[in-house]
DNA sequence: TAGGCGTGGTG
DNA sequence: TCACCAAGCCT
């Protein structure tokens, strides 16, 4: 890792990144105050919603998720359908559906009380290696070592780190473990990940605030931004299908429940095709009810692996029209946990198109 | 263990 | 426009 040219930079110091977060950190809503010891059940909540998202996605969130459910009791006793409900539109269902699993286990099994070290946490669902030291480490002060997507950034530009994600993974966790302190380790996980957000950043880090800039390889060898080092990633295939919004003359939407687990698990949807590989036709196929189906136009959609291409249809019904086995009419679309996809699904249905 | 699993912001 | 990527977890 280190070259003849960058084995004189000194280590980096734990004293020297608290400093620059007393100054520097973010103020976010699920933080505590300076030195205040913050709230497991805020702590947990925001970072699974942070499991790859953003902060600006997860703040109106996570305030939203507060006020609802004040505490973890709040949390277990709500039917599922209600958290999906305020998870809609943030993605990554499975977290919802683990969240409340977590809540139940929580509730039920350790009296509305988190539970403080890695293992324990570990051990519960929807909670990781991540996330376990996040939460052990900001909300019980617990000296675990916090590897994020900024972490890795980080680590593997101070020492350098040649070899590629994922496979560098286990290299850069000794790593960041050999930096963290055995005082103050939540704020300096908290200060990892501000640094990485802020100052080391994918691109264009600004190098000149940082507050290890004399201490980093990379930056010494002029190539902190070829850091981390990735394996090239393969491309994403597109997926057409074919929706359906068939809306009563009252208003009402037919709906029905995906599947509980898989892409977008036990979320709500319009009717639809399967999804193909290949465009289909342009007449509509599998409508679930029989009628001159309109083509609104198209709905596009990027999940992390496909892309999806919906083509709409739109027809209008009379109030006494029976639901198909599987659906329902909803009078409240806007109160259903209808994902992003379903949301844009609405919007060409809608559209005067 | 590598792939499944959402969405929105950014340069 | 498009590629990248954001406080990962599960199987």
């Amino acid at each position: 890792m280190s070259s003849p040219s960058t084995a004189a930079l000194s280590e980096p110091g734990s004293s020297d990144l608290l400093a620059w977060y007393d100054c520097h950190r973010r103020r976010l809503p699920w933080r505590a105050l300076p030195g205040e010891i913050a709230d497991p059940y805020r702590v947990w909540l925001s970072e699974i919603m942070l499991q790859q998202t953003t902060v600006a996605a997860a703040g109106p969130y996570f305030l939203a998720f507060l006020q609802r459910f004040p505490d973890v009791f709040a949390l277990a006793d709500a039917p599922l359908d209600d958290v999906l409900r305020r998870w809609a539109g943030l993605g990554y269902y499975a977290r919802a559906r683990n969240l409340h699993a977590c809540a139940v286990v929580v509730a039920r099994e350790h009296g509305g009380v988190f539970p403080g070290t890695e293992a324990e946490l570990l051990a519960l669902p929807g909670i990781g290696p991540y996330t376990a030291a996040a939460v052990a480490a900001i909300a019980f002060d617990e000296p675990a070592t916090v590897v994020d997507g900024n972490v890795e950034r980080v680590v593997s530009r101070l020492f350098a780190v040649e070899e590629e994600l994922p496979r560098a993974r286990p290299r850069i966790r000794k790593l960041a473990a050999t930096l963290t302190p055995a005082r103050r380790p939540g704020d300096f996980a908290q200060a990892m990940m501000d640094l990485g957000a802020t100052i080391c950043t994918p691109r264009r880090p600004a190098c000149s605030l940082c507050p290890w800039n004399e201490n980093c390889e990379a930056r010494a060898e002029g190539l902190q931004e070829s850091f981390p080092r990735k394996a090239a990633k393969v491309d994403r295939p597109t997926r057409f299908g074919h929706a359906f919004w068939a809306e009563r003359t009252d208003g009402a939407v037919l709906l029905r429940r995906r599947a509980a687990t898989g892409l977008l698990g036990g979320m709500v949807e319009v009717p639809g095709s399967a999804w193909a590989e290949t465009s289909l036709g342009g007449l509509p196929e599998n409508p679930p009810l029989p009628s001159n189906w309109q083509p609104m136009g198209t709905a596009r959609h990027v999940f992390s692996h496909f892309a999806l291409e919906l083509s709409v249809f739109r027809a209008t019904f009379t109030n006494d029209t029976p639901p198909p086995e599987g659906c329902w009419w909803s009078l409240e679309v806007e109160k259903e946990a209808l994902p992003g996809v379903m949301r844009k699904v609405e919007k060409v249905a809608r559209s005067a198109g």
